[in-house]
DNA sequence: TTTTAATTACGACAACTGTCGTACATTTGA
DNA sequence: TCAAATGTACGACAGTTGTCGTAATTAAAA
């Protein structure tokens, strides 16, 4: 799997991308019908994205069949972590913590869940 | 100030209203004299941009001198929110958890950070 | 006053995106 | 076999963005 920077994926590019680590390799059908859950949008317009997406080495696909079959080329979590270092960079001065206030603040989160960070603080503090 | 839901910013237009954000009321020049910091851009590259956002309103401007003055015209939290709102669900499955793991796994965060962040969590554990 | 400097306005342009209609190819089933 | 259904490919288009050259305007300085 590709760990170089990886080449900017759009909004609607990161909603099929984010479909497709949810599901795994999955035809254009399978993205779309997924996508138009949550949105409005044409069947063949889902395609060309997911087209642009291959040209763009955001994907790859397996076309040994009619039916083609897409798999996110980018790792899940190094796109999160470029993602979140880009938003603390030009929406949180930098600070980390900000965002994470911020993520929490406006979040009904679960105890179990403020718990898991907790104690993932801990660990952290311990270590560095 | 304005607490409509935001004509959504640029990447570029966001790495302006964070200059205003920190600025305060500011002219062109001093804008994109920060700008110029990490980006190599022309002037007029940052006035267009800067007119552009006038016309979404994402900022207002006083033109009574010939040297016009900007002021960010979107409440920071507020778009601070609406963004990690969208990163969340786009990205972190809505989990805000995952994206709070994420911001604090890949960056050096300092322990009396880490405390406050701790502190914080102890009250909003009791608040729920 | 005239020149120079600083600023804004305007227009042009290329690149990128999302959108879709339509054509083409392939499979299926009647 | 042949028509229908299902997919993909392709091209066109409009809107947005970032970029910048250059013109116009205004203020300041000589």
């Amino acid at each position: 799997m590709n760990t170089q920077p990886i080449n900017k994926p759009t909004e609607s590019e990161l909603e099929i991308l984010n479909i497709l680590w949810t599901l795994g390799p999955a035809t254009v059908k399978d993205v779309h019908e997924k996508l138009a859950l949550t949105k409005d949008t044409g069947y063949t317009t889902t395609l060309k994205i997911m087209q642009n997406m291959l040209g763009k080495q955001l994907v790859t696909r397996d076309a040994s069949s009619k039916i083609h079959v897409y798999t996110a080329a980018v790792n899940q979590e190094q796109a999160q972590g470029e993602m979140v270092q880009k938003i603390i960079q030009t929406m949180f001065n930098g600070s980390a913590m900000q965002l994470v206030m911020q993520a929490l603040g406006n979040h009904k989160t679960s105890d179990s869940e403020l718990a898991m960070i907790q104690e993932y603080l801990e660990k952290k503090k311990t270590k560095q």
